[in-house]
DNA sequence: GCGCATAACGACACCGGTGTCAAAGCTGTT
DNA sequence: AACAGCTTTGACACCGGTGTCGTTATGCGC
């Protein structure tokens, strides 16, 4: 008889239902080679008795655990969050958890960090985000030590097994689009920091994006900053210094976009009516900040389902998608210039 | 010899050391019943085949994993980051992990989750932030099940052992001590949604401080929204609807804060010339909005590093410490009010 | 009814640690 | 030298599952 005071073990429930623990483990595996009736038994007693499996010991048994890892350099809070919702929607209702590893990645022991990481906790795999999911070294440990891994990015870095992507070049694009379909010409962009693939992948969309309506780029309207929104406002007051200065400007996120707000404001310069503004990566702030942004938008949950499924299921159909379209996302921060 | 293609354990430790592993086990535990020659030549084995206790094993064998579970619904994003990575401080090169659950508490199933992820994960404790740590049966569930918990406030929400919180009361003095001081008398504010103690512990807060500085409140100075931005928008437009608007909004977070920057800047009202308004949470949109908001900063990564500690560690110094001190960050959104 | 292949199940070792308790080593006392 | 009492160590069972392989039902052809 089961102590009702513990909780109950797959003996208590062989016991129960007069089996052994082995076709209690096989029920639980869903192992085909049972006879329905014992399948049902035994499932009726796991019910009577709250039965579920310990996943340490599984873990243990099994020579892997159900641990996924989240490795990330906090670029975007609200990228972080969104992506760890999307990953629980994977695994929701499944043994797998989601463990968090924010790291530094200025950190000259950034990698050994995490190879301390992965070796104290075995971890079944990792999902690692941008910007430090385009460090090939980590990858590389990641393979070495016989770790699983799926990289978030805006480009190709991996097979199609390790990496799931947005398609940020092309949306860059229709950014563009939107802005010359608006009267625009005069252009500028602020590139994100040097080192970041998702920078340079949005620079060379808007560098293709304006050859393609032929229109130059003089290099007084290239811009650069960190992502973060003082750089916007730097790069912003020196595009707008120039003696031709655009009237519109491309930031890289929605941050250095924010800054270019603030910018245009201290000189009184009204945004959208005298210089229209367009971001990228729809946080928050885009939503909120005055007036509303007009930015691009990226299915971060989706992707975050995706790169769950690619590491814990690869059957999943789910798991086959590796690319994920982006969307201009359009609010009141774009009108036609004035001229 | 031990296989050099897998990861050593206990076992080949204790063949190289030539003791037998319950040995082992007690150099990796601190036990002080060992020679210390002993200890020193078995630490010298462990080094040198690079050997970690695998965390299942021991799991499964002291009955108790090493997981600790993070259980917050989303207010902020940032706020839950940085209490992850102030979580992490305190497990850094421990063997505890820290698993993460965002939740959500509109479902009428979110115990019944939360029970489930219990069971199924067998934490070693959670930690609950703020607001759904002031849902008094979660604390309950956590008890029955036996998991330990603490919870994240702004108030006394239950005893020391399971509770870090901040003096938001106190901090709403501070704010209101600060527009007096600089002129302000008709002051209005944005109460938190019901329900939320965080938000009846800063009304509680503004209406001490009010009637300390033997201010009046009258009732069309009272707005309340539910801590979003939207919300902060319409709270703010009914205040300065009224015959005798006030000249400075305190709002109860600052999502609605920035709410009321929209509302005055649509109605050609400049902050803080003519509004004064203040935030709470120090959130990024308070350092990112035009002009920058004055608001309360509470230390979060130090508060998540002493929750951790009092859930692993209950004997460190900095699991003693329960209340923490919030202070008022002095930007650009007060100044004296023209009359 | 018999032999045989196959389906269904169980006994037992094992995963990598820890807890218990007894044994061995050491010291000092008589 | 024998013994008590303490320190240090080891043998062995156990945590709660899974893998292997042998054993026992079951169905089928004749």
């Amino acid at each position: 008889m089961p102590d009702a005071s513990q909780k109950p073990t797959i003996n208590d429930v062989a016991r129960v239902a007069g089996v052994s623990k082995k076709t209690v483990s096989r029920v639980i595996n869903r192992s085909p080679l049972l006879k329905q009736e014992t399948r049902t038994k035994v499932e009726g007693v796991i019910a009577e008795l709250g039965y579920r499996p310990n996943p340490q010991a599984r873990a243990l048994a099994m020579g892997r655990n159900f641990l996924i890892g989240l490795l990330h350099d906090n670029p975007n809070a609200q990228t972080v969050l969104n992506f760890q919702v999307g990953v629980l929607d994977a695994i929701r209702d499944t043994e797998f958890a989601l463990v968090v590893r924010p790291v530094d990645r200025r950190s000259p022991h950034m990698l050994d960090d995490i190879r301390s990481f992965l070796e104290i906790q075995r971890l079944f795999g990792v999902l690692i985000l941008p910007p430090i999911s385009e460090n090939d070294d980590l990858a590389r440990l990641c393979r070495e030590m016989g770790c699983g891994y799926v990289r978030m990015g805006s480009a190709r870095l991996d097979d199609d097994e390790h990496l799931v992507q947005s398609n940020d070049r092309e949306c860059v694009e229709s950014v563009i689009d939107h802005l010359v379909a608006n009267g625009h010409r005069r252009i500028a962009i602020i590139k994100g920091p040097d080192g970041f693939r998702s920078a340079q992948e949005r620079a060379e969309g808007f560098a293709a994006a304006m050859k393609k309506h032929g229109l130059e780029i003089p290099p007084e309207a290239i811009g650069s900053g960190n992502y973060r929104f003082d750089s916007g406002i730097v790069a912003a007051e020196k595009l707008l210094d120039t003696d031709n200065p655009p009237t519109a400007i491309f930031a890289s996120n929605d941050e250095m976009a924010a800054g270019a707000f603030h910018a245009a404001l201290a000189r009184g310069i009204d945004v959208p009516a005298q210089l229209s503004v367009v971001g990228f990566d729809d946080s928050p702030i885009a939503a909120h900040i005055l007036p509303p942004m007009t930015t691009v938008s990226w299915p971060i949950r989706e992707m975050a389902k995706s790169a769950a499924f690619k590491l814990i299921e690869p059957t999943n159909p789910a798991a086959g998608l590796s690319t994920f379209p982006a969307r201009l996302v359009v609010r009141n921060s774009v009108a036609a210039p004035r001229e």
